[in-house]
DNA sequence: TGAAAGACTGAAAATCATTATCAAGAGGCA
DNA sequence: TGCCTCTTGATAATGATTTTCAGTCTTTCA
């Protein structure tokens, strides 16, 4: 059902902006809500290869933007180089813990901290946009 | 003065690796240490080409890398595609609020944050090892 | 129905920042 | 002086991402 409620807003979504609903933007799409993790465009691509092989990497590429647009998606950078992409329709904002040794990213939310970069930035005068904050470590299971 | 530690600071580094103190080197360090701006490799490459225009780019790069190993500098990602560079000696850890609009980056700190921070690794049993925050804005300059 | 206008696509070329390669140039020291 | 190693600049290579382009598919509407 959140399924199917994000399919409806990519349609809507295309639908306003004149684009159209093709094979290959409902196959990335699918492929990237049956998921959770934080996915590079590459692993995506990949992934969506073994469903379809015609497909291009540009598309994958294509498809992802459009969902950042369409707020189905976001980008996040943990610094490894590669651009990853989350879930973002029914997921508020929230940081992450990232596990160095294996690459697991927890999605945590302190709002106490947030409350506190709100604080901060009006100690400074500036209007807040948006803002990331990555706790970078080892998690339990890599502690061994 | 601060300069002047630096300056021994990256001869002592240099040194003790068994590499040369050259006049790029030291032409790189010293425009490096000029300037408060976060530099990408690139601008710090035009700056540097100005005194010595028989100076290569990747001499910036692998100089930059040399501060970096020395402690003298370290990398921050605004988010724009291109790695920039900070003073680290002398530089207690801390964040940024990054304006969108001109770009300037202010360096904060909040004991505040950065205890809860440890708090909420600590929730979930990870071993931090650093963190990075940055809060996206408008400059009180920049909001007209 | 059928033709024009656009949107889409995959492949391949182009970018951008960064890194590696390589041959030539120094520095230090036996 | 000679040799070993470090340095350097130019250039090629890389990796992630974008753009280009020519061919396809849809939609529209006469």
């Amino acid at each position: 059902m959140t399924d199917h409620s994000e399919r409806k807003i990519f349609g809507d979504f295309l639908a306003e902006k004149g684009l159209r609903d093709t094979a290959q933007r409902e196959l990335i799409l699918e492929e990237f809500l049956r998921r959770e993790q934080h996915l590079t465009a590459e692993e995506l691509y990949d992934i969506v290869k073994q469903r379809d092989r015609t497909i291009g990497q540009a598309t994958v590429y294509r498809v992802l933007k459009l969902l950042c647009d369409a707020k189905l998606a976001r980008e996040v950078d943990f610094g490894d180089g590669a651009r990853r992409y989350e879930h973002e329709f029914g997921h508020e904002h929230h940081d992450h813990l990232v596990c160095t040794s294996c690459g697991k990213a927890i999605e945590v939310l302190d709002p106490a901290i947030e409350t506190l970069q709100r604080a901060l930035a009006e100690r400074y005068r500036f209007t807040l946009a948006n803002h990331e904050m990555y706790l970078y470590g080892t998690c339990p299971e890599c502690q061994g």
